[in-house]
RNA sequence: GCGGCUAUGGCGAAGUGGUUAACGCACCAGAUUGUGGCUCUGGCAUUCGUGGGUUCGAUUCCCACUAGUCGCCCCA
């Protein structure tokens, strides 16, 4: 073996690739729906754009970056998500100035994280996601959320769960960061290096530590919820009250949070509860960034958005046992014998796929049995036969391969004999 | 970055310190002089992830590496 795949890489065979396009096709069309425009970023950025965009102190910048240096000695990285992205060319492009706003994107794309491969994670692993950028009302929040569960739920994915929290704003994270210093510090010395090591970077994440999930300080610690200010409450109560209203079911955990340094008020997350899933079962993740724009140079502008993983979606879909109406099968395979058959078996592919019908033909110069053996493997509908005899007599023999049901056509109406008997 | 398991033909999968590496599927050919899906017959791994080591001899034992896989961390 000479050569081989890039760790946490993966070909996507023809097999698959039929359903990431039914996906995509899902995806697309219920953007449309939502009014929400693709926007098509480079793959790579200035390293600085992340730095800044996602936060030097998370996992992301610190330790999963794709990072190179041009020929120019300029320090670029792969992109390790899409927001960052989004809003640079948001606001490179002025897009907070556009007469239209909310200015509702979506991407669609791979990503680059340098990690350890396991289920449902990989070094290159394709992301859509979508943003909103430029409203501030709690019902964008919900519109977010929905159209992330109507992509899932199209597909036909039902073990779902929505998670939300609120991280509050400005303010009221400070006073709960406060709140949750002040609770574990005397007895930080009971949790694990990872939380004493987050006491002070980021508090909020030891609520999140699987390791010391049982200690008894986690029961009792200050919920964020219980340190919103007037203001984060309140639209964390519209955000609430539009979902219900859009009938989508969802559970409050306090103890949500999100792993990019960008996120405030609304943060969700929707994950798959089938049975047999991975230990990795959130399938996509979001929430407001509101300071962000102004933190890549723009304007004061909200915004929202959520990423989610095809691979992830796929694995969904393969764990509740749910198959894609992919289509497959050609519509006529041309099947030859002899040396002058063959030549005119290429010109009626040829004119069969003119007007829009799926052909083949053999490439393999293989005997009568072989050909149809073949066509029968592609699952073609018809198999046209034309040999000697048929030749002699101007007509070629059409097969309907489920019936086995044969009739001779003449040769110059066969392509719209064709087009007719596959409507 | 850390830990467990794994690595045999196109795919799945048995196997042994000793000289012919099971079997199934797929594929190819023939039985069937021009007709698929069924049946029968035959063919199909100078070789057991890569590199070292132990040994008279290794696919089989040991080490390293690479990759996969599952989990931790974290995340999509």
């Amino acid at each position: 073996m000479s050569f081989q795949i890039p760790r946490g890489t993966q070909d996507i065979l023809p097999e698959q690739a039929a359903k990431w396009q039914y996906i995509e096709q899902i995806a697309r069309e219920l953007c449309r729906r939502y009014n929400y425009q693709e926007i098509r970023t480079p793959i790579f950025e200035h390293t600085e754009l992340f730095l800044r965009g996602v936060g030097d102190t998370t996992d992301i910048v610190q330790k999963e970056m794709y990072t190179f240096e041009d020929r120019g000695g300029r320090s670029l990285t792969l992109r390790p998500e899409g927001t960052a992205a989004v809003v640079r060319s948001f606001v490179e492009n002025k897009m907070y100035g556009y007469p239209n706003q909310p200015v509702k994107l979506y991407y669609m794309g791979p990503m680059f994280r340098y990690e350890r491969p396991q289920a449902g994670r990989f070094r290159q692993f394709v992301q859509f996601g979508v943003e909103a950028l430029g409203s501030n009302d709690p019902a964008i929040d919900a519109e977010v959320i929905a159209l992330a569960m109507d992509i899932y739920r199209s597909l036909g994915l039902k073990k779902l769960k929505l998670v939300i929290n609120s991280l509050g704003d400005v303010e009221s994270r400070k006073s709960h960061r406060q709140a949750l210093i002040d609770h574990f510090q005397p007895r930080i010395h009971e949790f694990c290096d990872d939380c004493q090591a987050r006491l002070h970077k980021n508090p909020m994440r030891i609520l999140d530590c699987k390791k010391d999930r049982d200690h008894e300080l986690m029961r009792t610690a200050p919920s964020i919820l219980d340190y919103l200010n007037e203001q984060s409450r309140t639209y964390f109560e519209k955000v609430q009250m539009y979902l219900q209203k859009l009938g989508i079911a969802f559970e409050v955990d306090p103890r949500l949070v999100r792993g990019l340094d960008y996120y405030n008020h609304t943060a969700f997350e929707i994950m798959s509860e089938a049975e047999g899933f991975g230990a990795i079962t959130t399938l996509c993740g979001g929430g407001r960034y509101n300071g962000l724009v102004q933190e890549i140079g723009g304007p004061e502008t909200p915004g929202i958005g959520f990423a989610l993983s095809i691979e992830r979606l796929l694995a969904a879909l393969e764990a509740e046992g749910i198959s894609l109406p992919i289509s497959e099968g050609i519509d006529c395979y041309v099947v030859a014998l002899g040396e002058q058959a063959k030549e005119e078996a290429v010109a009626l592919v040829a004119a069969l796929r003119q007007e829009g019908v799926a052909a083949e033909k053999d490439y393999q110069d293989r005997k009568v049995k072989a050909q149809l053996k073949a066509a029968d493997r592609l699952h073609a509908t018809y198999v046209a036969i034309l040999g000697e005899d048929e030749l002699q007599k101007g007509v070629i023999n059409v097969k309907h391969m489920a019936t086995g049901e044969q009739q001779e056509v003449p040769l110059d109406i066969f392509v719209s004999h064709m087009k007719n008997v596959l409507k």
